[in-house]
RNA sequence: GCGCGAUUAGCUCAGUUGGAUAGAGCGUUGGCCUCCGGAGCCAAAGGUCAGUGGUUCGAGUCCACUAUCGCGCACCA
């Protein structure tokens, strides 16, 4: 519609150049608003104000010739109108609003998608939590954002891949191995010093249990070596196939699951210092190798050799990056803590040193969550192995609720998520609200089959029908579903979605409680039971894009 | 010290990428059930968009400085 209204725009100014009435002869990027008060039309151009510095015209002497060179808009628009500064505001025919309803029970569950990505290859890399505890709710945000993001991206017509990066190298999954093999020793009746450094968390003990049920004491012969290097293995495969558990109840599935070892057993490390050596971007200094990343950018110069011969997290990190365009995606979106934002221009920088253009790496940083019970603050310190996870928050709250609380707010600024009132069953949480507007129709549904009415197909509606204020504002927010999935999408955005759903339904709601849907003319009944149909599709597929589910009863 | 980010109603936050008179939810106050699910709805009050200057037809939005808060500044991962 917004499209329809565009062309016609530009195809106005194009006819005013040709005719001489205008000269600049520019072509700006057409602009429509949904203004914020109604009596300001349903779209609202300003084409005619950028134009005016070219033109060297008064605004609304620009805006009134693309008038006139509008004509009449094959019935798009009842009216339009010059107003304000310069603006152009149009009024488009109920008819036109009512048509958005048939595009939807056309779409059906493909109503909100669209081909803006034009099927690029697109990589969302999330979670990616060392595989050396649980999830925490802190990888929760990030395992819904990421999750979100994708899927909004899949709405808007990339082919998405997710991806979870495992960092399985280097010295922490040592950490992982000691702690085990001392709690298991501790278990055997020693009595040790259990270092600081080491993983505090009670699930430690608890592997260390399972295996002291599994195997005895017989591990006490092996060389500490031998016996932490056990202990790395088994403790973390044991944690990821818990973190996949974790993941899998948080309904997140991934397409790969990515070894950074692999990495190294691949020679791809390697290969990844060579072409920064080969790129002329690697020096040497205090014994180190360094990539010159302040070429690009950065503020530091990072190692990726350090002197003692070993290879950096950085340089596993630049070889899997470099190694994630080599499998050809042309987009890679990297979810990141907040708290590792200084490290996005250094990444940057890679991307540049590489040869690729910065911008075909995004990175969404998503805050910490704030977790309260009742209003009052959680404690939580995963130093010391005291931290609520993702699961128990799951097993209390529920998947819905918690997707929804993660998604509710931009990902870059902090969460206060509250645990009761996840829970509680009332409009007080929103969750509930949208989900039971969806509920609602549903029960209407129900009904009108009680009746004997079933909800009417596509072209069984007269639109003539609708003749309430209210329901041309549902047709028209009903209208703005797909530019909100692709906005959201551009902008790897999901809380635009969740506030998208929050006013739909407090419309419909608002809608339910004045009018009745099934009434005394089947008529208008059909019509009504047409429209409500409409939201409850267009929630449901919004519900989808997070991830949450669409209940027909609660 | 340097860098990144934030600052919008009593509280928690949106703000369609620079548009017209600033938007929700919670909280407060006052209303609404003979009715498809009240798990809901309606209404009112509530604002110097942190401050100062700048850019222009037009600024919550862009730029500079200031204040306050948060985070980050390893040859750790």
């Amino acid at each position: 519609m917004k499209n329809r209204l565009k062309s016609h725009l530009e195809q106005a100014l194009r006819q005013c150049y040709a005719q001489g009435r205008l000269h600049s002869g520019e072509v700006p990027e057409i602009q429509l608003d949904v203004p914020s008060h109604a009596e300001h039309g349903d779209f609202a151009c300003n084409v005619a104000m950028l134009l005016a510095r070219a033109e060297k015209i008064a605004p609304r002497k620009i805006a009134e010739e693309l008038m006139a060179a509008l004509g009449e808009g094959d019935g798009l628009w009842r009216k339009v109108e010059i107003a304000g500064p310069g603006f152009i505001n149009f009024f488009l025919s109920n008819r036109c609003w009512y048509g958005v309803l048939d595009d939807i029970a056309r779409a059906g569950e493909d109503y909100g998608r669209c081909h803006l990505g034009a099927g690029k290859k697109v990589q969302v890399e999330f979670v990616s939590a060392n595989p050396t505890g649980p999830l925490h709710i802190g990888h929760g945000r990030g395992a819904a954002t990421g999750d979100a993001v994708a899927s909004l991206l899949e709405h808007a017509g990339y082919a998405v891949d997710r991806e979870y990066y495992i960092n399985d190298a280097g010295n922490q999954m040592n950490t992982l191995g000691l702690s085990l093999y001392l709690r298991y020793r501790e278990l055997l009746g020693e009595t040790l010093d259990f270092p600081a450094n080491c993983y505090q968390g009670d699930y430690i003990r608890d592997l260390a249990a399972e295996v002291v049920a599994s195997e005895g004491r017989r591990l006490l012969d092996l060389t500490e070596e031998q016996a932490v290097a056990h202990f790395a293995r088994f403790g973390g495969e044991r944690i990821l196939a818990g973190i996949d558990d974790d993941l899998q109840a948080f309904g997140v599935r991934f397409d790969r699951w990515y070894s950074e070892q692999s990495l190294y057993d691949r020679g791809e490390v390697e290969r990844g210092i060579e072409l920064v050596r080969e790129r002329q971007l690697a020096y040497e200094q205090d014994g180190a190798l360094w990539f010159r990343t302040t070429a690009f950018g950065d503020d530091k110069d990072r190692v990726m050799v350090r002197s003692n011969g070993a290879t950096t997290y950085f340089a596993s990190d630049v070889a899997y990056h470099k190694e994630k365009f080599d499998r050809g995606y042309d987009l890679v979106i990297d979810v990141w803590g907040a708290d590792h934002h200084g490290y996005v221009p250094r990444m940057k920088a890679v991307m540049t040193g590489l040869g690729r253009d910065p911008e075909d790496l995004q990175v969404i940083l998503v805050q910490l969550v704030n977790l309260l019970r009742g209003g009052q603050q959680v404690a939580m310190s995963t130093r010391s192995g005291e931290f609520v996870t993702l699961r128990e928050v799951i097993d209390e709250v529920g998947r819905d609720a918690c997707r929804f609380f993660f998604l509710m707010r931009r990902s870059d600024s902090q969460l206060d998520f509250d645990l009761e009132l996840a829970k509680q069953q009332s409009n007080d949480n929103p969750v509930f609200y949208v989900q039971y507007a969806h509920a609602r129709v549903c029960s209407i549904n129900r009904a009108a089959q009680e009746q004997g009415m079933q909800p009417p197909a596509l072209g069984e509606v007269d639109f003539d029908r609708l003749v309430l204020d209210e329901e041309l504002v549902l047709a028209k927010r009903l209208a703005q579903f797909p530019e909100t999935i692709a906005a959201a999408a551009q902008s790897f955005a999901p809380h635009r979605v969740v506030f998208y759903m929050q006013e739909l339904a407090a419309q419909f709601h608002s809608y339910y409680n004045r009018n009745r849907v099934i009434t005394d003319d089947p008529e208008t009944t059909r019509a009504r039971l047409y429209l409500a149909n409409c939201v409850r599709i267009v929630l449901r597929n919004a519900l989808r894009v997070l991830g949450v589910s669409a209940p027909e009863r609660m």
